[in-house]
DNA sequence: TATTGTTATACTCTATAACTATA
DNA sequence: TATAGTTATAGAGTATAACAATA
């Protein structure tokens, strides 16, 4: 048997809107413009989370970090590697277990952090410009149970992996 | 100047977690679960995005519903020899123009449809189950004031290109 | 000559599996 | 032998450009 409609918002629309289609097409929106800012730092997504881990928590291995992200460690050797080579990162030998490398954050890589929160402030302003500052904090707390419900930790990054058009 | 924080809600958390970001992860997230959903009926969400324009607006060319998708109309090519092989769409040559082909649906696509909506409605229900009914349009009606804000129009599929992580 | 649909090709991203070095 | 990191390889998904049929 079809489910009734619950939604008393009885527009002119034909289908109601359903909440996880509007949240799907909304963040690819927002991921398509959270990329197109920080590429003017020359970063792409996989890479800023990657720099915030290191951030936040330095000295990780990458095995550690892997885990933490759910990718295959091999993923992680080319975004290293590239974040290494413009000195942002730096693999560090742990003298006790040679055989992992402690990830480390240089000043170069501080300043880029600087740059890479004020990028994502204004993101943040960006996408929620039409809504009044209570609006958004309501937003925020309606988001934060869905999320919560899946078991979407707030700091850890479930969503690296995700891929595919929204469209349904 | 950095841009103070608005939002009210003193939680435990050391960083507040942004909107813009929630909304990416749980787009992302629910993209995924319902990518896994329709896998049962042997379907893709780009494949599901075709069957649902074909259904809502039938008889339109192939090089329409590329703009309306915003797709190359290559790529259209592989979808609807996917869907046509299955008997699901068919491609009639219009007499007026025999260089455009109308796409249709079949019975069986009528089918497919019919059980695509009922596991669209199982889907929304999966994603907002912690919220009450009076909370779910509440949070419809901010997303949707988001939404607009971005022209993201209610029945157009403007995501249907977005890819990448949602790590940020 | 212009347009619809198609095919051919290449590129990006990611995962799996083999390999090297340390333990 | 087991583990951290690396390299090699392959696959999925998508876009660009050349092509054939029709106008």
């Amino acid at each position: 048997m079809a489910t009734t409609a619950k939604t008393k918002a009885g527009d002119d629309t034909k289908f109601q809107p359903r909440n996880a289609f509007l949240l799907a097409q909304l963040g690819a929106h927002a991921t398509t413009l959270f990329a197109a800012r920080i590429a003017a730092l020359d970063l792409t997504p996989p890479e800023a989370g990657l720099l915030r881990i290191v951030a936040t928590e330095p000295g990780l291995s990458q095995q550690a970090i892997a885990g933490r992200l759910g990718t295959p460690p091999s993923r992680l050797v080319l975004l290293v590697d590239g974040l290494e080579g413009r000195r942002v990162i730096e693999r560090r030998r742990n003298p006790e277990d040679r055989r992992n490398h402690a990830l480390h954050l240089t000043a170069e890589g501080g300043r880029l952090m600087g740059q890479l929160g004020r990028a994502a402030a204004a993101h943040e302003e960006a996408v929620c410009a039409v809504l009044e500052a209570d609006e958004r904090s309501q937003l925020g707390a309606l988001l934060q149970r869905v999320a919560a419900s899946h078991g979407l930790a707030t700091g850890v990054h479930p969503g690296f992996t995700a891929r595919g058009g929204g469209a349904c």
